[in-house]
DNA sequence: TTTGATAGAACTAAAATGGTTACATCGAAA
DNA sequence: TTTCGATGTAACCATTTTAGTTCTATCAAA
C-alpha cells in the first residue's frame, strides 16, 4: 500500500526543532533541511503548509521561524491535518458507484463507510492525544547529552 | 494525500456478497464485478489476494467462490491486511536518515515512531472489532426488501 | 471437445510523491 | 542604495501506486 507521506514525520521533526530552539535564526530552511536530511525546497513546501495552518511564523528576508501557538496546544492530529489532509479528510477511498440493482451493492456503502469512519476516528483520537510539548519533553534528556 | 486504496472497500464488498450468497455459482467474477461496478480483472486480482490469505476458495474451471472461514471469524482488519498491507505493515512513512549530528534529528525518530505505531494500533483495533458477520446482519433487513 | 469460467501477464493513463533547478522577492546591514 | 542571505514558488522530472484494459492460457464439467 501507499503509505502516509513522509511530510507528516518531517513536519513533526521541523516543529520539534523550532520548539526547542531558543532563537528563530537557528531555524532557517537550510538548517532544518540539514537536520531532516532533505532538500531545502521540501522544507519550504512543508513550512508553507504549517504557516497556512497558523502553526508557525516564518520571517521572510531575515530568515528563521518560530511557533505561533504554544507547543502544548499543537497535537499530532493538528500537524497531520496541516500537511497530509486527504481529499475530504477521508483516509479510506470507497470504490465508486456500486451497482444499485444488487441488494448488497446498494446497501454495503453506508454500512461500511460508517466502520471506516470509526477506524479513522480511533486513529485521529490517538494522534490528538499527543502534543509537540510531550515530544519535546521526551527529547530533553537527549538534548543534555549534546 | 493518497488514500487507502479502494481494494479494501471492494474486498469487503466481495466478501459480503459471497457470505450472503447461498450458492457459490452466484459468485462468479463477472457477477461480483457487476455488483462492485468494475472490471472482472480487478475482482480476480483482489480475489487472488483473498485466496492467498486463506479467506475464500475459488472454483477454477467451474467458477464461483465461497468462504473458507466462517464470517464471524473474518474481521475488517483481516481483510485490510489481506489486500492493503503496506510495506512492513507500516501505515506511516518515516523520512529517511535524519541527521545524527543534530540532537533533535538523532532522537526524534524513535519517539515519533512509537506514537505513529500507537495511532496505527488504535486504527487496527477498531477494524479488528468488526466482522463480516456483523456487516451481513446489518445488510439483512435490506436484503428482504429486494 | 466445447464451453464458461479462473489465472495472470502486459500495457496504459492518471495521480501522488520526493527531489531538483531556477528565479523573484524580501529585509537587514554594509 | 546596493548587497547578501533568506524565503516563496513555479516548473520540471523520475519513481511508484493505482485502476483499468486487452489478451492468452488453463481449468473442469457437461
Amino acid at each position: 500500500m501507499k503509505q502516509i507521506s513522509s511530510r507528516f514525520s518531517i513536519a513533526v521533526h521541523v516543529l520539534s526543532l523550532i520548539a526547542v530552539s531558543p532563537d528563530p535564526e537557528q531555524c532557517t530552511g537550510d538548517i532544518l533541511a540539514g537536520s531532516v536530511n532533505t532538500n531545502p525546497v521540501i522544507i519550504r513546501r512543508i513550512s508553507a503548509m504549517l504557516k497556512k495552518a497558523g502553526l508557525i511564523e516564518v520571517r521572510a528576508g531575515i530568515g528563521g521561524a518560530k511557533l505561533k501557538v504554544p507547543p502544548e496546544e499543537i497535537t499530532l492530529l493538528t500537524v497531520f491535518r496541516a500537511v497530509d489532509s486527504a481529499s475530504e479528510g477521508e483516509l479510506f477511498h470507497f470504490h465508486e458507484n456500486p451497482n444499485p440493482a444488487c441488494p448488497v451493492g446498494r446497501n454495503i456503502e453506508s454500512i461500511l463507510r460508517a466502520e471506516m469512519r470509526a477506524a479513522q476516528e480511533a486513529f485521529e483520537a490517538r494522534l490528538a492525544s499527543v502534543t509537540i510539548r510531550q515530544l519535546m519533553d521526551g527529547l530533553k534528556p537527549h538534548l543534555l547529552e549534546a
